[in-house]
RNA sequence: GCCACCGUAGCUUAGCCUGGUAUAGCGGCUGAUUCGUAAUCAGCAGAUCGGGGGUUCAAAUCCCCCCGGUGGCUCCA
């Protein structure tokens, strides 16, 4: 049961159409003063209607005495649940409870149940006029939500385009089909749709990276080792960044107090997006990115502007969203997901800036290793905007192409600025990646401050940053770049550093299977991943499968080879070439370009390699 | 939440409209083959046709309900 109790000078109302098969007699009327209680019944409150039923009398009773107003109009209102009960069911526990508040001192209205209706409303707005309630069986508590901020005010937003030169440009209507625009269009145009499932989910499936597991709930995968891997040296990737950031490294729980304070407050914010856990009688919720785990540190950590600024950094695995199922696409959006997050408290807005630009360069970098074209979007609040204008022209040069510039003139969220890097998937939708933002409203919130110079306490600024975005996505991102590639008629393929097999040696019959061990012994020795294809197979399956696993460079080994000492190289994308061990070597040490390594995921030989999906 | 489409061996899939317990390829297993840059040959095993109910002498096939997947939409008492 959902509740929204308002203390109002006066309601009117009129039935105008049906909206439920089952519905009451059609009605119209009026009240003076009066409390409004709009009512969601949800699923499940009929089977625990008893003490659904009492628990709601409770607060009606409570609220009514608290206002000092005895005439209650109970107002069937579907909109304050997304779980409701059926509408027999729903009317069946709105009667049972106005049975039972007819016997109170209170004077009961009923508003029909079943109609689209009109109806004027005017609350009075002194700090009790709201108050809403959510009523569950078994919670043991009554957990409450101040409606009154969520009114939903609607920010005006202006959208532009900003040159590397700083000179801003206003949108044009159509134009090229740059990804600029593509992105553009998303952010401006309310149509979304696409009709085909995205490429990037039947190609993680194919590659066996990455599968989702039946056995759990929907958006929440398994990952196969070759997937696994791929993930563990992204996440390698961004602990570089965050360290070259100067990031000090934590970890934090999982599942939080829904009563905590601090907390209460935030999830205002995201309402009925956790997942919830009970521990005995008492309901948690799983995070859903690790803000709170590095604020609560934050919050009684000694800090010092001498300190400042300070960097926390987590790698949230996993953080959770219950996001509905529609939502839900492959690797784009899911449930749990990995997080690397990083929170940075600096002592005011121009040390803010000043982070934000070197934590904008470190994205770059990011997106760079990960060689998926990108676009930026700035936002940003008007006024700030218009005071730090020399700022934004830097980034904008920084970046050195045209970025999305939306100025909004409300704050609709905790930050005053921030910037996404985009990347567009063959279906034109855009996905955010790497995100920094700029918070100016959860240091007060979670009670984080840091002595000043004069010895007073004061309120830092808080930069949230994904230098990555969420790995699951970034993995997403690498898929569906691969996928546009054979699109264009090129062939499909993943950066090298992220390879599963960097180099696949073939020996032509069983007898060269030992060269290929010592061949792969010297690579895999300097941290590359070799494996030997030493199945009984003919030599253009091999090939054939290697392929097929965009494997980048194929070696194949017979009498010639080992003869010779100088081996012919296969590569996927690019000229075919013939090299000895140094200057292989060499070459594979240029692909690789200082990124993070890690062994072969899977068994060296494929004879001992077992399939994960056929 | 709502709507649409889908659900046959580990994977991809024929059959479904016009009812008679199922087709093939890959993969797996066994054997033969020791091979020069995208599929060597033969044999064997493998499916209560997503689950439940109904109609029928008979259901993968027709009807109903449920579950799961994919995509889309959405705030309606």
């Amino acid at each position: 049961m959902q509740i929204l109790m308002i203390h109002s000078d006066g309601l009117e109302f009129e039935s105008k159409k049906p909206a439920t098969k089952e519905r009451e007699e059609e009605k119209s009327g009026k009240y003076g003063e009066c409390i409004v209680v709009f009512t969601s019944v949800e699923k499940g409150d009929l089977k625990n209607k008893k003490e659904i039923i009492a628990q709601t009398v409770e607060e009606i009773k409570q609220y009514s005495s608290n206002v000092g107003c005895e005439d209650v109009v109970i107002y069937p209102y579907a909109h304050l649940s997304n779980e409701l009960e059926t509408p027999n069911g729903a009317m069946k526990v709105l009667d049972l409870m106005c049975d039972i508040l007819d016997k109170t001192e209170l004077n009961i209205e009923r508003v029909p149940f079943g109609w689209y209706k009109s109806f004027s409303l005017s609350c009075k707005g002194h700090e009790l006029s709201e108050l809403s309630r959510r009523i569950r069986a078994g919670d043991g508590r009554v957990s409450t939500e101040n409606v009154a901020l969520s009114a939903e005010e609607k920010t005006k937003s202006e959208f532009c385009i900003m040159n590397p030169d700083g000179e801003i440009d206003e949108l044009k209507e159509s134009g090229a089909k740059t990804p600029l625009n593509v992105l553009i269009k998303y952010e401006t145009k309310k149509d979304r749709t696409a009709n085909e499932e995205p490429p990037h989910i039947k190609l993680m499936q194919k590659l066996e990276l990455v599968d989702r597991e039946p056995g759990s709930d929907a958006g929440n995968m398994r990952w196969y080792p070759k997937g696994t891997m791929i993930k563990r040296l992204l996440e390698k990737k961004v602990e570089k960044l965050v360290k070259k950031a100067g990031a000090m490294e934590v970890e934090t729980p999982e599942i939080y107090d829904y009563a905590h304070p601090c907390l209460e407050e935030y999830l205002e914010r995201f309402p009925a997006r956790q997942y919830r856990v009970m521990s005995g009688e008492k309901p948690y919720f799983m995070r859903f990115a690790a803000c709170f785990g590095q604020f609560l540190i934050a919050r009684d950590a000694q800090i010092s502007y001498k300190h400042l600024p300070i960097k926390y950094y987590e790698l949230a695995h996993s953080s959770y969203r219950r996001e509905k199922r529609g939502e839900l696409a492959g690797l784009r959006r899911l449930r749990g997901f990995t997080m690397p997050d990083m929170h940075t408290f600096v002592k005011d807005l121009d040390q803010g800036l000043e982070e934000m630009s070197s934590q904008f360069s470190l994205s770059m970098e990011w997106m760079e290793s990960l060689d998926v074209p990108y676009e930026a979007a700035m936002r940003v609040q008007k006024d700030f905007f218009e005071e730090n204008k020399e700022f934004y022209k830097q980034i904008a040069k920084k970046l050195g192409r045209p970025m999305l510039l939306e100025l909004f003139d409300e704050r609709y969220a905790y930050f005053i600025t921030k910037f996404e890097f985009n990347v567009l998937d063959t279906q034109g939708k855009a996905a955010a990646l790497s995100t920094v933002q700029i918070d100016v409203e959860n240091a007060e919130r979670f009670e984080i401050n840091y002595v000043d110079k004069d010895g007073k306490k004061k309120l830092p600024y808080i930069l949230h940053a994904s230098l990555s975005g969420s790995i699951d996505r970034n993995l997403y991102a690498l898929l569906e770049e691969a996928a546009a590639k054979s699109r264009r008629g090129e062939k499909p393929s993943l950066p090298f550093w992220l390879c599963p097999t960097q180099i696949r040696l073939l020996p032509l019959s069983s007898e060269y299977v030992d060269k290929c061990s010592e061949l792969a012994k010297e690579l895999t020795g300097i941290g590359f991943r070799a494996d030997i294809d030493d199945r009984e197979e003919g030599l253009g399956k091999k090939i054939r499968e290697g392929e097929k696993e965009w494997v980048p460079l194929i070696l194949v080994i017979g009498e010639k080879e080992v003869e010779a000492e100088k081996y012919p190289i296969r590569v996927r994308n690019g000229e075919d070439f013939s090299a000895d061990m140094k200057e292989l070597i060499e070459i594979m040490t240029k692909m690789q370009e200082n990124e993070p390594q890690r062994s072969l995921p899977l068994p060296e030989r494929m004879s001992l390699r077992s399939k994960f999906r056929g």
